[in-house]
RNA sequence: GGCCCCGUCGUCUAGCGGCCUAGGACGCCGCCCUCUCAAGGCGGUAGCGCGGGUUCAAAUCCCGUCGGGGCUACCA
């Protein structure tokens, strides 16, 4: 591919820890990657930072393969994938952390620390200090024979960087220029004295070496940005990599109250949303709208949309609390925008959840019967719900207790009753004969409101109070089928059910 | 406590000095439609945290204040 000049390739990484199950909020910050590499025509590096064996997973990890999958989600250079800076999982990079550390060591970045915590905190007691202030910078300039003499003790030291004695600026895409004061971040652990290297040393070590230019990280990792600094420009000194890059720190997504979304919260869980029937385009949807917007008066858009438009500085810098009825709301408006054919499809496994398994011969009636609930789901197991009494033989078939309870009572009885006498002398069985006859029979007939008249019809037939329409329901389900259930509803209607 | 971030309807946001009598969406409340639930249509409710500046003009800029949040591990 000739190009003249070669700008600078945007490139952003995805790099989740394999621990517990993804976060939606974990999701939110991949797809924001994953639309800035994608709108600049970048590269998506998907890395996993295993290096906690105490809490990694591969159970989280092929969850996380799993979400992004499911999700359409796809990446350039990565684990599966692979590419030329791998291996992509830190588990399998040691050998690249020790050697950063050791130039780092060599260029005199880091030092030998082997202060415990509790000397740390009884130096600060006795300065009067507050013992919670942190590492205090102690050890920075330990002659060979002071570190000899704790060596001797039998200590092993962690390695910490000695951070620049000066302010730390830096412009975020999102809040625009930050600043620390020198002064206010301690020298940190990259590695344990066992040489052990830490998250705090093999994030930016593979930032620098998978050529990253553009972090977008969540808020909760806003402080720790002057240590990467710190460290960039060290490793940048040491040979390693070209210095810091561009940060975006994304607003956090919040449960209720304005806390972080634990990830102990139930609402917090990825696949929860799977399975109640989202769509990957009306979650991606909304998780878009937890920060960012596409117009003044629009929110419904596809992935597609949201790459021709997506600029990470038009983000917005507050915490998203996570609303569950506007999610649904935009995937009900996914829903409807889906094809027909594409909408039964993707109820199937739904289906399956409600104990259904379709076979080939369901299909036609599925695909008849999936237009009549497209515009009335918000998610799809709203549709399965709906349509499995099409599918359930008369053994499987029970109305839903409430529901019967309160419309297949003694009042029904000369209800259904007057329904099946007249439904009986049916010549065609079809939606608008069904309708003539119904409305005859109860409205005319009994003289009820519709509403009372169509209840216990709708629970016998449907098992449920909340039903595809209904004339249609009875015309899918069948002539034979339905006068079957209406005999078992005016049976149970007299108590004998 | 310290450092840092944030502050427009209940919620998510538009707004980046005059176009704002502050727009949209979800929610909520009415009405219409109606065989249920929805959807759809119409209408309504509700917000610039507070105080100072700067300016002819501030939701928009500055300062302060109050409030919320994040971080503060040899976890990531």
């Amino acid at each position: 591919m000739p190009t003249m000049s070669t700008p600078a390739q945007v490139r952003v990484r995805f790099s989740p820890s394999p621990t517990g199950i993804p976060h939606v909020g974990l999701i939110r910050t991949a797809l924001f990657n994953w639309a800035h590499a994608r709108h600049h025509g970048g590269a998506l590096v998907f890395r996993i930072e295993d290096t906690d064996a105490q809490r990694d997973s591969v159970e989280s990890y092929e969850a996380l393969l799993d979400a992004l999958n499911w999700l359409g989600l796809d990446w350039d250079e990565g684990v599966v994938v692979g590419g030329p800076h791998g291996p992509y999982r830190q588990s399998e990079r040691a050998e690249l952390y020790a050697d950063a550390l050791r130039r780092l060591i060599d260029g005199g970045e880091v030092y030998e620390s082997y202060s415990s915590g509790e000397e740390i905190e009884a130096r600060h007691r006795a300065a009067g200090r507050d013992p919670k202030l942190g590492y205090d910078n102690a050890d920075r300039d330990l002659t060979e024979d002071q570190k000899q003499a704790f060596r001797d003790e039998g200590r092993k030291p962690v390695y910490r960087l000695r951070m620049p004695d000066r302010d730390i600026t830096f412009t975020d895409l999102v809040r625009g220029e930050i600043t620390f004061r020198s002064g206010q971040v301690p020298d940190f652990v990259l590695a344990r004295g066992d040489g052990t290297p830490l998250y705090p040393l093999t994030n930016p070590v593979d930032d620098a070496l998978m050529e990253i230019t553009h972090v977008l990280r969540g808020e909760d990792l806003l402080s720790s940005t002057p240590r990467q600094i710190a460290l960039l420009e060290a490793l940048q000194r040491v040979g390693i990599g070209h210095g810091p890059f561009t940060y975006a720190h994304l607003p956090l997504v919040t449960g209720e109250g304005n806390r972080k979304l634990s990830k102990r919260d139930p609402q917090s869980n990825l696949f929860h949303y799977r399975d109640r029937g989202f769509v990957p385009e009306g979650l991606l949807n909304y998780l878009a709208l937890l920060g960012w917007s596409i117009a003044e008066d629009r929110d419904v858009f596809s992935l597609q949309e949201m790459v021709e438009a997506f600029d990470v500085s038009r983000v917005s810098g507050n915490a998203a609390r996570f609303d569950i009825k506007k999610a649904e709301a935009i995937n009900a408006a996914h829903l409807r925008l889906l094809e027909p054919a594409d909408f039964a499809e993707r109820i199937v496994p739904y289906l399956a959840a409600e104990g259904v398994e379709l076979t080939d011969a369901d299909r036609p009636l599925l695909a008849a019967a999936a237009p009549l609930v497209q515009e009335r789901s918000q998610v799809l197991s709203d549709a399965a719900r709906m349509l499995a009494f099409l599918f359930r033989d008369e053994e499987g078939f029970t109305p839903d207790e409430d529901a019967a309870a309160k419309n297949l009572n003694a009042d029904a009885s000369p209800v259904l009753e007057a329904a099946v006498s007249g439904l009986s002398a049916l010549g065609s069985w079809d939606a608008a004969a069904i309708e003539e006859s119904l409305k005859t029979s109860l409205v005319d007939g009994l003289g009820l409101k519709p509403r009372k008249a169509f209840a216990p019809v709708r629970v016998a037939i449907s098992g449920r109070t909340v039903s595809p329409p209904l004339y249609e329901s009875m015309e899918l389900l069948g002539r034979e089928r339905s006068m079957a259930r209406l005999g078992a509803g005016v049976r149970r209607s007299q108590g004998m059910g």
